[in-house]
RNA sequence: GGCAGCGUAGCUCAGUUGGUGAGAGCGCCGGAUUCAUAACCCGGAGGUCGGCGGUUCAAGUCCGCCCGCUGCUACCA
């Protein structure tokens, strides 16, 4: 065991009765950079990632395409673990719901929750659609001209009567809301938390939580006529991949209860109201923290195969690059709000943050080092209060990041970060080392160094969203490995003098629109 | 209908508990420079802070009403 303060992160698994778009794609890379983060930052980091694989939606799906739901996953799953190798995520487990491990740990929970008496058999009756994956209430339905009956979010509903097993999640209803006052970061961002509070506070119904129209699903102990209802199974999840039911292991003593869930805003009720019910039921701790983020939309319209704009995640990553594409929407997009994207945006902050001022400030500061210093790191002499005032404020970044990190605001670590390197090259501006190098070798030393070591510092606090272009920065300047991670910021780990750099090469190149075709 | 939030420069947005002449980035215009990825740096243009009214010595920042937008929720039908 480490003696790390843990930290378990988890995105939510998806649903993958489709092939992943750009939705899925951040949530990933914003959940990935999250646990970057928190590594980089001296925790015991344990980040799961994962596809939900069960459900009348996935079985409809298959069948609508000829296949057997196994046939489905086979053909979509792997595109989802491609997506997350190439969006580069550091997750330490993938866990899919059909697995062996996960009916296991399934069905304990629910014999569990069944123990303490939360589970009862009854009959439900009523309009169910398949869309929402929801009930509705007779008066909660319309019937449209075509005589279609629709449900409250304009999905067909169909007539369903059968024989289901009920939570009993009416007797968690003020335990939770307690469990919101106590812990008001539970739910973030803060607007969510509102309506949860404010949907909690309006009463709770049992919940219907098994089918027996369908069996694509992992069934109910002692009763395989029924299946789980997809939510038992899938917030299961969490627990499975810490080796459920075996609460006394290493995996789960460490790191349950899990420190962040990082979801869509679509599913916070189902990670803030059912999920802390199922946990306690089955004598578990709730999760310290769920975090809804918000959704993307291209060029301000929303993704939809009807309009046509539907964004291929790896067509981005061929266009721009991986780590381009993770800096531009951790950047732009306000974590927690809704985002936009197009063409145009992201290469303007390519351009800008990354190729002019980060990667420019780089090469023109390290190709110094190689002309005028045969690339050895030069020794600084006294420095004067710019230099200081520079440096300074690099120290300054990580207290700024970790704060901003402290509530998931991704976006103002980064432009606290950016904030520096554009004070970095105002600085090198003004103390023009190239007009130095004739009058004042010996300062033209200095600044170059503050620099770099400037751009050392960034370079580390840039690993969370862009880690491989930021370890090449971190190669140029011939850092080892061991001396990366945060507890090497700040004025005790100074960039040392006298070592070689290799030969600088550009780390972002500016992005040049294709030729037009000719 | 109820609850919550939002509406600030062309665009995307910051603006703590009300107090020097309202900001940043991008875009645009002009200048400077040549170490550098035609990049960086400097300067500028420039918005009735959605509208009206009120409180205050002082309001983008508080109160009321109105308009527009978003989310959650309820209900009518």
């Amino acid at each position: 065991m480490s003696s790390k303060r843990p930290f378990y992160i988890t995105t939510a698994i998806a649903y993958p009765n489709g092939v992943p778009h750009m939705g899925h794609a951040y949530e990933a890379i914003a959940t990935d950079c999250i646990a970057r983060f928190k590594r980089l930052d001296g925790y015991d980091v344990r980040f799961l990632t994962g596809t939900d694989e069960h459900g009348i939606k996935m079985l409809q799906t298959a069948q609508k395409a000829g296949l057997t739901p196994r046939e489905l996953l086979a053909r979509n799953v792997p595109r989802f673990q491609a997506m997350v190798e190439g969006f580069g995520l550091s997750n330490d487990d993938f866990i899919r719901t059909t697995e062996e491990r996960h009916k296991a740990s399934a069905q304990a929970i629910w014999e569990k929750m069944a123990a303490n008496g939360d589970i009862y058999k009854s009959t439900y009756a009523g309009w169910y659609s398949v869309r929402d994956e929801a009930y509705y209430a007779e008066d909660e339905t319309t019937l449209n001209s075509d005589g279609v009956r629709l449900g409250p979010q304009g999905t067909p509903v169909e007539w369903v009567e059968e024989d289901s097993y009920f939570f009993r999640l009416s007797a968690y209803q003020q335990k939770l809301l307690d469990y919101y006052a106590a812990n008001p970061g539970f739910i973030m961002p803060e607007a969510r938390r509102n309506e949860v509070v404010s949907f909690v506070s309006g009463g709770l119904q049992d919940l219907s939580i098994s089918r027996t129209t369908f069996d694509w699903g992992i069934p109910v102990p002692g009763d395989p006529k029924h299946i789980m209802y997809v939510w038992v199974d899938a917030l299961t999840n969490y627990i499975t991949a810490l080796g459920y039911p075996d609460t006394q292991a290493d995996l789960f003593r460490t790191y349950w209860p899990a420190n962040l869930h990082v979801i869509g805003k679509d599913i916070i009720r189902f990670h803030a109201v059912y999920w802390p019910a199922f946990l306690w039921s089955a004598g578990l701790a709730a999760p310290d923290r769920v975090f809804g983020h918000g959704f993307l939309f291209n060029r301000g319209e929303k993704m939809s195969k009807s309009v046509g704009n539907v964004v291929d995640p790896f067509d981005l990553l061929a266009a721009y690059g991986v780590d381009p594409v993770r800096y531009f929407f951790l950047r732009e997009v306000s974590f927690g709000q809704d985002g936009s994207y197009s063409h145009d945006a992201i290469v303007a902050r390519m351009n800008a943050d990354l190729a002019n001022d980060l990667g420019n400030l780089a090469q023109r500061s390290l190709s110094m080092i190689a002309k005028n210093l045969e690339g050895v790191v030069p020794t600084p002499g006294a420095l004067s209060a710019e230099d200081e005032a520079i440096l300074s404020l690099a120290d300054g970044m990580l207290e700024k990041a970790r704060e901003a990190m402290e509530s998931q605001a991704i976006h103002h670590y980064l432009s606290a970060v950016w904030a520096v390197v554009a004070e970095a090259n105002r600085y090198f501006a003004a103390a023009a080392p190239w007009a130095l190098r004739k009058t004042d070798p010996e300062k033209m030393g200095t600044v170059l160094w503050v620099t770099a070591e400037v751009i050392r510092q960034i370079a580390i606090l840039a690993q969370p969203v862009m880690p491989t272009s930021a370890a090449k920065l971190l190669d140029l300047l011939a850092l080892p490995e061991d001396v990366r991670d945060f507890a090497h910021l700040g004025a005790g780990h100074r960039l040392a003098s006298g070592g070689t750099l290799p030969a600088p090469v550009g780390v972002f190149p500016r992005y040049v629109e294709p030729e037009a075709a000719g």
